[in-house]
DNA sequence: ACAAAAAAATAACATAGGTTATTGAATAGG
DNA sequence: CCTATTCAATAACCTATGTTATTTTTTTGT
């Protein structure tokens, strides 16, 4: 069920333990939103980290005359900045694409993790990472990309980050960006993006049919996006630590050494 | 002279031991670079956290075809991410505009700040989500803004770190960026940036001469820009410690608890 | 099951910004 | 100090993407 553990899986073998808290920390203050709802706006005093359990939501950016930008995704599994509280106010807004169930993550908790979850405190430091990665990937993609291998690369990336969280059964995934979505996330016009859809459904790299994203060929649109994979950093041979070496956080002065900070 | 203590001061005060570990940090394992080298590379192996002591640098990222683009740049007193050695490959390359120096630094120099240094550990947080921040509005800087509000941004935003780090006397700052690297970082043409400068300087919105930045009037350029500060998190009131409250590092459960980490 | 609303598709036209090429002005290096 | 490069400027032309408007299809709420 927990999105969040799967991903972090990824890099970082869990104990029970660090599951158990994590789950925890996912049942505790849970709310739910309808779709494009905003969870924070920018302005406000950041009270929590939010992690999203269910559902799909984005941060986004405006201008003062109406221009939209969204920044990034957040699908299930996926978290805002970490200690985001330190900050005075949000400089962007978090709002929902569908209806969304969201979990409040505390300063406290995050201070629980960091005395003493190591092997979490570095998945976390990881998610931190790619998520900068990610950002970056992202200019890259409005700065350099056509529109058609813009819309691509999106679209691989977020079929690889599903799969990462463990949803995305065989070729398909949920998707439920409307083209007004994608054209605030791409930097293109509703039209253009269109345009652009029908262009690759015309070459067979995607089908994209009610609320379903069907890839045929991941690695025919990966040459059409120039996508490489790099930036999300799912190595597993990365594993820093493993479980079976440090079965209890609590144990061991390599554990505590861990559980310094960063 | 640390530009990089002046910077975070802007966010806490630090003790004179902070400082002087800050200090020692800079001056240890520092390398020379000149002009148009890279200092990592796309796939290296992240070894050390690069902080840059003088010139300018820039993170880019290239496509097979080679398109390029800078996703930021690195000024006086600016490091690239914390805690990069805990992934394996570098998704992106460094390197120099200008001849640079620049230190090295470890990661247990950041074992030892987030074990004994609570306030510079939180500063560094604080530069970490500026950092994330600044990439976010590079993406609605690529994604909405027309080529001259985008490059009327980059002048602001350069304008402003540069006088967070201390530089930037008076009207004018040191701009070593030529033509082709700003259309690096723009996404835009060369023959269109300069287009655009063009009409910024009959504006009078930038005076670009040399290598030599003048704002005659930052309002005006920010305006032109639609630019908007907050992102740069600049808030002397955002202070959340303070050395008086804290004169040592090693002092009370207090600045014990702050060690924790994040 | 139907009406209302939202989303997607299509069309015609407009423009911001890209491309290629050439020339002139600064720098830098020997 | 002179030559070789790099950088900036200018020009003519081109195209990817934007704009506005309308129609069709799909979804949603009752």
């Amino acid at each position: 069920m927990n999105a969040l553990i799967r991903k972090l899986e990824h890099f970082v073998k869990l104990s029970p333990g660090d599951r158990a808290i994590l789950t925890r920390a996912a049942s505790e203050r849970v709310r739910k939103f309808g779709p494009r709802a905003d969870i924070t706006r920018e302005g406000d005093r950041p009270k929590d980290v939010h992690l999203v359990l269910t559902g799909w939501a984005c941060r986004y950016k405006q201008l003062e005359d109406g221009r939209r930008q969204v920044v990034s995704f957040f699908l299930p599994g996926d978290m805002c900045d970490l200690n985001v509280f330190i900050l005075k106010e949000m400089d962007h807004s978090i709002g929902t694409i569908t209806s969304a169930t969201v979990a409040d993550l505390s300063r406290e908790f995050f201070d629980e993790i960091s005395a003493g979850y190591p092997r979490i405190a570095t998945a976390l430091w990881w998610e931190t990472l790619v998520n900068a990665a990610i950002q970056r990937e992202w200019t890259m993609n409005l700065g350099q990309r056509t529109a058609l291998e813009r819309m691509a690369h999106l679209f691989c990336e977020i079929f690889f980050r599903f799969r990462l969280a463990g949803f995305a059964e065989g070729l398909s995934c949920d998707f439920p960006l409307t083209q007004a979505d994608l054209a605030d996330a791409t930097g293109l016009s509703k039209v253009h993006v269109n345009r652009t859809l029908q262009e690759l459904r015309a070459g067979r790299l995607v089908i994209l049919k009610g609320k379903t994203l069907t890839v045929p060929s991941l690695e025919r649109l990966m040459d059409a996006a120039l996508f490489n994979a790099n930036y999300l950093h799912m190595d597993h041979e990365g594993r820093q630590l493993d479980a079976n070496e440090f079965p209890d956080a609590t144990d061991g002065a390599k554990a505590r050494d861990l559980a310094k900070g960063y």
